[in-house]
DNA sequence: CAAAATAGCGCAAAGGTTTGCGCAAAGGTT
DNA sequence: AACCTTTGCGCAAACCTTTGCGCTATTTTG
């Protein structure tokens, strides 16, 4: 079949029916110009020939194409694939598609994702930032430009940029906490990277908790990975190493938590009765372990809608002050941090 | 900032020149018809403008949207994310984007993604059915139209549609024959619904391994499920239920095999001392789970690298014979089904 | 009954790009 | 000197849609 005439236009319509161009948009468009009979007998066709309007032509006139890049770390973990089906939901309800990029947590290939998907035209972005991400020169050209933006998560420039983002200072401080009452006293966190909003919340957090608890902070307790799973296992290890090693264990995310029960069982160790752990996790994953996981469960696909809305309000109402939209954790206790 | 202007266009240049559009446009494209001069000063101004073609005007042109419509049964577990991303690998070598619709397992769903995704004008489709899907209809159209069409893992109309799977049949055996082999003798097998070729093509290979062993099947020992967690918790239910239960279980694919886990654990039965379980996953979230799981791995990134690489077969050479490209898994026997 | 209003439709531009063709000026050939 | 070939660039069409404006009949108005 001629590739060409995969879709009909108008112009086939018209052809069909020996009428103008101009005369079949308005019969579609049930514009009052032309008359019931016409208007019937176009609509009636195209119904029959299976027109849709073609979305190139009509994104090059409105200048809209309808499109939303999202750009996530990576696209494996179940927390990225569940917030993307929260954006998805919303952006489907609005009559959008998304278009979705991996950074693969690196920043170069973040930047060439920002890039790319500009030169797609996508009337905006969704982004949650790399873990190597610690500069952010390449979200200033959208800043300056008005292109709507929006972070999740991992966030910078929250005064310029809405975002959506979990309370991680409050959530971290439970953590700590719930090790104190549960009778922990050498309490272990695995750190990520500084310049992550995340990282330095949840530090902050986990020393404000230590604090309210009377617990005074031992350096050699806190250990920073990048987050890889390959990393997270050698902080584990630096944990489990020292002379006087830490009966509970808190990993900033998924992938480190779950790194460090690994380890633990690799060498021999129980949970929770020779550590305990805890991670921030969201639902899925924290349930399917064994033991099965305490954790700060993430509302993630919640956090894609929100995220969908703010880039919502974002083209409706340009130039309205970027808001930060934060959604409450949960802490869930199940058997890996209660002796 | 002016939402026309966020883009330079040829015409930009051309006024900004002195020459006319069509100049502009050869000299981007080094064509010879352009002094070394002239072309040397445009690119000079487009580079320093960030110029990019407009992929809506290419569109329009070329009438190639250099887009690809995957559709898939669910966006939040590992095994479609996974191959998504291997989608995304090749789509991005060869500068294709990828537009990601959901199914949610149900078949209404796919026939509006499908349409959707063709009003869209994607070039073509790399599809897994959903679990509901019995009737094909949706597809004919396409492939009456010769618009590319793939599927991957669950699969119909396989003469005339590319399409790549895994050695089901023999993956299947194998798993009967490792129960037998380990003194399984009672080896329940947990089947997705019949029109489903990955669910037909299990079973049969389940049939030949327990005729291979010299066991006679007994048909309490097969249940079926829709394959949602909730009913393969049924399903378990239904096996461990029965006078003579199952000292072994075979689940067909991730969401089975996890439910089942549970529901084993939950009666207060342990694995692999009281029942065996093997399933049928990709690799991580295998060995996330305790005990880890024997299973039947799939090779899922890969799945998504050759099913992008036949649908660019298809656009490279139109008409071609449908390959059916099989890919190889592998048993990789964990402490869930040894004794 | 002449003038004005209205109904019903088409023309053409706009959005951005490529490309066959035409056209002018410059150079080259007899 | 008269012609032909190049060189170097512009015009306009095509892809598809919407929409302001203009046009022609018909109908209404005074």
């Amino acid at each position: 079949m001629d590739k060409s005439k995969r879709h009909v236009s108008l112009k086939d319509l018209a052809q069909e029916l020996g009428v103008s161009i101009s005369t079949v948009s308005r019969a579609l468009n049930s514009h009052p110009d032309i008359s019931p009979e016409v208007t019937r007998k176009i609509q009636l066709l195209a119904a029959e020939r299976n027109y849709t309007p073609n979305p190139l032509a009509m994104g090059l006139l409105k200048q809209a194409t309808r499109m939303i890049g999202v750009i996530v770390p990576d696209l494996v973990t179940h927390f990225y694939s569940s917030i993307i089906s929260g954006i998805e939901e919303v952006a489907e309800e609005k009559g959008y598609y998304i278009l979705i990029a991996s950074s693969n947590e690196t920043l170069k290939k973040e930047i060439i994702s920002v890039q790319n998907m500009l030169n797609t035209r996508v009337e905006g972005l969704i982004v949650c930032l790399s873990q190597e991400t610690n500069n952010y020169e390449h979200f200033d050209r959208l800043i300056k430009n008005d292109i709507p933006l929006v972070f999740f998560d991992r966030v910078c420039r929250i005064n310029e940029v809405p975002s959506v983002v979990v309370n991680n200072v409050d959530a971290a401080k439970k953590i700590t906490r719930h090790f104190y009452k549960n009778g922990f006293r050498r309490i272990g966190y695995i750190a990520g990277p500084d310049h992550l909003n995340i990282s330095q919340e949840r530090t902050e957090g986990y020393l404000s908790g230590l604090h309210s608890c009377g617990i005074e902070f031992n350096p050699e307790l806190l250990v920073q990975c990048n987050m890889s799973s390959k990393d997270a296992t050698r902080a584990t290890g630096k944990l489990l190493d020292l002379p006087l090693n830490p009966d509970a264990i808190f990993g900033i995310n998924d992938t480190v938590a779950f790194a460090a029960m690994k380890e633990i069982k690799r060498r021999g160790l129980r949970i929770p009765e020779d550590i305990a752990l805890v991670g921030f996790t969201d639902e899925f994953h924290a349930t399917v372990v064994d033991p099965q996981l305490t954790s700060i469960t993430h509302p993630t696909f919640e956090i894609g809608q929100e995220a969908a809305r703010l880039f919502f309000s974002q083209i409706e109402n340009p130039g309205s002050k970027p808001l930060q939209v934060v959604l409450n954790t949960k802490l869930i206790v199940r058997k890996s941090s209660v002796r």
